[in-house]
DNA sequence: TAGGCCAATGTTAACGCTCACACATCACCT
DNA sequence: AGGTGATGTGTGAGCGTTAACATTGGCCTA
């Protein structure tokens, strides 16, 4: 494999002629053993076509390597001249530190992994977006995906990132499998969950889905209806849960009856069958739908049974998805931003990574009504 | 399952008498292999409190590191007994191979980065999800997301992946910034693209929207409409350049006249604005919207000028996004594949990465019609 | 003017792993 | 017998960085 056969040609190149700009070290190593990487097509003019090391920036800049160090690190005592000539021996040199070398010393990648259910539904879309903003510009943000959030594949996903050596993980976890799954899961470095649900044993931010789903309900109560039917998204997830809660709280405490519940799965589709069933029902006056995807659904099938909204029935959703406001009508709805709880739950983590292990359980972020078109007065 | 893996465990078992199992060696080992490492001040015995090393499980299982490291590695020449043997003290000393130190001396990090556009458009997030789909299991995902799609913030997201050390960079880039930023950017690791153009000099894979584009206003054309109109997405973007042309072209084969361009910028609401303009046309039959999101602004605006869709006026729109069968009416539209375009795009760049270094531009892929309610034939 | 302190830099030893070898067996051919 | 492989295993040398300590020289203070 290797043209070499074998020996040692580092004894016969020690020629102590050889100009110190190729290396001081052992040339041996570095001229022979080097990564045979032609897969380079020839590089700049020099010879130096490996990538340079710490030792050449020190070289060129006419310090140890050490200083190199302290002047990346940022480390106090580093004369100014020193500094700035490090620096352009840097530039000039086109250094790149060495990640793994770092890592391995420090036992820090800079690294930290997020796990979410696996689909583009807005939420966890935005989620993930929201995070990746809100992490540091020095760190690489991983994602995992899961189709089921059950004990074994977010163990296998936590693995995972344990395996990569991150520094920390983030879990969107909006299931209760999840979070049960979550809380007898250890592992040795910092986790933190987002809507976990607000009473989880976890580092955590949440966002109140009962009092959005409240105030939903009692904005539909407060235009005359004489109660809200409700079409919630799958139980297993804690957003529904919590949103049918506030649902039926909400009604309780009005004295207004609680109908039967009819549930989706958060997809348009699944808005659109349960809608037809909600439809036929003629004392059905108003309506929350648990995310503006069913809500959207729910529009189209009122429409086909010509229920007029919200003339005949009213409809609130939860999201405040881009497209609400071009519904047919434009959607009221409840917004939750997932800007800030990105924001949130990475400054969490971040704490947590930087040593500082206080459990401050975060308030909830409390959702906002954005009123349309979709709710009115209950005609009589 | 099943612990066998092929071997002969009955055998192994019936050996000799005495039971290796528990003779290994946690105190003796100390005293007598002494000049190994006796640098640790105490610690070895009892509580292992720090992270088992590889040295550790050598210990127990009786074996050099060498051999754990073979055995990790999968490298031929490992006896069943001794891998059983080596796998099973991984497992009770719940052993994790340190991936900054294997990267340290492989030079790979089984990371790589996907550099996207700053958004939660259904498009991008749906690729992102393909990607971390078809992404090799024991592979880090890791994801930076641009605001704007310059030579300079490219630039610093390749720089930050390489800084990371990635093992390799997915772009998505269908802006044509982005496609000339890419051009000139030598990075010393593999990198592809995806909606980069059919004829960009890079290894890329992409959607034809040319014919997407082609097929809708066919579609539109065979309908009887005279001419077909055109809500463009934003001029800067590859994919909103090539489904014009493709429109454009379609109409000038057809004979038919080109109408002036309305163009928005994704939104649902910009389809809403232009939508109003369009709709204010009385000679506009027939609509081709750039995506989605903007058809349902589109739609609206319409409704809310009391043309009919599709009685009066015709929309195909593009992507077919979940929520596009149950808008008013149910959305016509070229659908893409995703989740193929991210499957191709990781096969891509792991054929790189591994080393095959040909450059096969692979096929386009085409997208479908959806044929729904919101095209019909012209009225006259 | 000696002593001490501190800024500025250098030297050396890990960090935990894989690679290239060396070595030891065993099998099978001449 | 003696090679010649193939197989199985151990040894030592790095990989490129940071941490810990060592060293220098200048300036202050008593």
């Amino acid at each position: 494999m290797t043209p070499a056969g074998g020996s040692q040609p580092a004894r016969a190149d020690s020629e102590p002629v050889s100009s110190p700009a190729v290396s001081a070290t052992p040339a041996d190593g570095q001229a022979q053993n080097s990564p045979v990487q032609n897969s380079q097509p020839a590089r700049v003019s020099g010879v130096q076509s490996a990538r340079p090391l710490m030792v050449d920036v020190a070289r060129l800049a006419g310090v140890s390597h050490q200083t190199v160090s302290r002047v990346l690190n940022e480390h106090p005592h580093v004369s100014a001249k020193t500094r700035a000539d490090v620096l352009a021996a840097i530039r000039d040199l086109g250094y790149r530190p060495n990640a793994a070398a770092r890592s391995l010393v420090t036992g820090r990648t800079n690294a930290l992994g997020v796990i979410s259910v696996d689909s583009t539904l807005y939420g966890p879309s935005s989620m993930l977006y929201g995070l990746e903003r809100a992490a540091p510009p020095d760190y690489m943000v991983a994602i995992a995906r899961l189709d089921t959030f059950d004990r074994r594949s977010l163990h296998q996903a936590v693995e995972r990132f344990l395996g990569q050596a991150v520094d920390g993980i983030i879990v969107v976890a909006p299931q209760t499998s999840a979070v049960e799954a979550l809380i007898n899961l250890k592992t040795d470095i910092p986790l933190v969950a987002i809507k976990c649900g607000k009473d989880a044993p976890l580092p955590s931010v949440t966002v109140d889905n009962l009092a959005g789903a409240a105030r939903a309900t009692q904005y539909l109560l407060d235009l005359g209806h004489e109660t809200v039917h409700h079409l919630a998204g799958p139980l297993t997830w804690l957003d529904a849960q919590e949103r049918m809660d506030g649902w039926r709280r909400t009604l309780a405490a009005a004295g207004a009856g609680v109908p039967d519940l009819v549930s989706g799965d958060w997809s348009a589709r699944s808005g659109y069958e349960m809608g037809h069933r909600l439809a036929a029902m003629p004392d059905v006056t108003a309506i929350l739908a648990a995310n503006d995807q069913m809500a959207l659904g729910l529009l189209r099938a009122l429409a086909e049974r010509g229920r007029d909204v919200p003339g005949d029935v009213s409809v609130v959703g939860f999201d405040d998805i881009p497209e609400a406001a071009f519904f047919p009508p434009p959607l009221t709805t409840v917004r939750q931003d997932f800007g800030e709880l990105g924001t949130r739950a990475m400054h969490l983590l971040m704490d947590r990574i930087s040593g500082s292990d206080q459990f401050v359980p975060s308030r909830p972020i409390i959702p906002d009504l954005v009123v349309r078109a979709s709710a009115a007065r209950r005609r009589r």
